[in-house]
DNA sequence: TTCTCCCGCCATGCG
DNA sequence: CGCATGGCGGGAGAA
């Protein structure tokens, strides 16, 4: 028929940048969000910076935040400025969670089926963390529009599978519960939308696993927590990670963009110059610079591209990359939460100890 | 097609 | 007014 241009596979050799959803995930910006921050001299962290240092838009790094906070890992301390609080505040906040969840609705004995509804019925202020705060101001109800928040959301995600007896969860029932009642709705998408992103956070940081109900095939989410990596995670060469859907490699994430109102989309024409010259894209933001991890790659596909570096900001970060980064890793199980392993142990001990 | 869920518009709150 | 936050849902990738 006619002329077809056949974009080869590697249009990337060719300087194009191709867009890949997977690559902009919240899960890999939590990745390595955390890789970034989980250092003991991290005190305070600037949103700016954040977004600086991850290449992503200042929105982001709230959603990042936002559910990160919910967890206590991060916590709110000024414009601007967050600080760290590290996983060993996780185990407290968990606590804190559960007895809040049990609290506030019992519900639950007996028709025990795939999608039960537990909320909070209480029209009370959300949580209060930070359990003891010396002059800590009454609390005001200044916080009444928190109630869709992101943080908010986040922690009754949690609560869910703290509190419930069944450990898988969909995110249709997660939402349907979480909603209060109602149905179906433009709320219900709106809900699931955001249940979403947190899954995937949360999934990124191995609390809560991806997965099917039995014979329904359904998409489900069980929660981790306590045990799984405790266990297995003791010895890293037992892998069976499960192969997330985390694969990004780079912290810097200045991949092109999606294109947002078509049209205008006209094919660069494909030079057949091999030249490979980096990153041609962004817009508006020059991105702080670019560096590629080493250690890891996907699947199997090799991604060894560390020619021209623009910083020397790489070294840096390599090296609290390598921090815990044992020698033998080579398998996949090593992922980007491998030097995790340490902190998780610790509070995974932690929890089972009270438990 | 349906399921996921990123992107960024724009409402809201605070100097 | 500008700036910091962060709902919200359109609609483009992924199965």
């Amino acid at each position: 028929m006619s002329s077809a241009i056949v974009v080869s596979q590697d249009a990337e050799s060719l300087g194009l940048q191709i867009y890949s959803r997977k690559e902009k995930s919240l899960g890999v910006l939590v990745s390595n969000f955390l890789r970034l921050y989980n250092r003991d001299d991290v005190d305070l962290i600037g949103l700016d910076d954040a977004a600086g240092q991850l290449g992503v838009e200042r929105r982001r790094i709230y959603d990042v935040v936002n559910i990160l906070e919910s967890i206590g890992i991060v916590a709110r301390r000024g414009k601007n400025q967050y600080s760290w609080k590290g996983f060993g505040e996780i185990p407290r906040s968990l606590n804190e969670l559960k007895e809040h969840g049990m609290r506030e609705r019992l519900g639950d004995s007996s028709t025990n089926n795939s999608d039960k509804v537990s909320n909070d019925g209480e029209r009370e202020e959300p949580l209060s963390l930070t359990p003891d705060d010396q002059e800590n101001s009454s609390s005001s109800k200044m916080d009444q529009k928190k109630e869709k928040s992101l943080w908010l959301l986040s922690q009754n995600f949690v609560k869910m599978f703290l509190c419930s007896d069944d450990d898988l969860i969909t995110l249709d029932s997660a939402a349907k519960a979480l909603l209060s009642d109602s149905q179906d709705s433009v709320h219900m998408r709106t809900k699931v939308r955001r249940l979403y992103d947190i899954a995937n956070v949360f999934a990124s940081m191995n609390l809560i696993e991806k997965t099917h109900i039995p014979v329904t095939r359904k998409p489900a989410y069980r929660w981790l927590g306590s045990k799984s990596i405790a266990e297995k995670g003791s010895s890293l060469f037992n892998s069976d990670e499960p192969k997330k859907r985390v694969f990004g490699t780079e912290i810097t994430n200045l991949r092109a963009k999606r294109n947002k109102t078509d049209c205008s989309s006209i094919r660069k024409q494909i030079g057949y110059k091999k030249h490979d010259q980096e990153n041609t894209e962004q817009e508006s933001k020059p991105a702080a610079s670019k560096y590629v991890f080493g250690p890891f790659s996907p699947t199997g596909a090799s991604k060894t591209n560390n020619n021209n570096v623009g910083k020397g900001r790489l070294l840096e970060i390599e090296a609290l990359a390598s921090t815990y980064q044992p020698q033998y890793c080579n398998h996949e199980i090593t992922g980007l939460l491998g030097h995790f392993t340490e902190a998780w142990k610790k509070w995974y001990a932690e929890v089972d100890r009270n438990k």
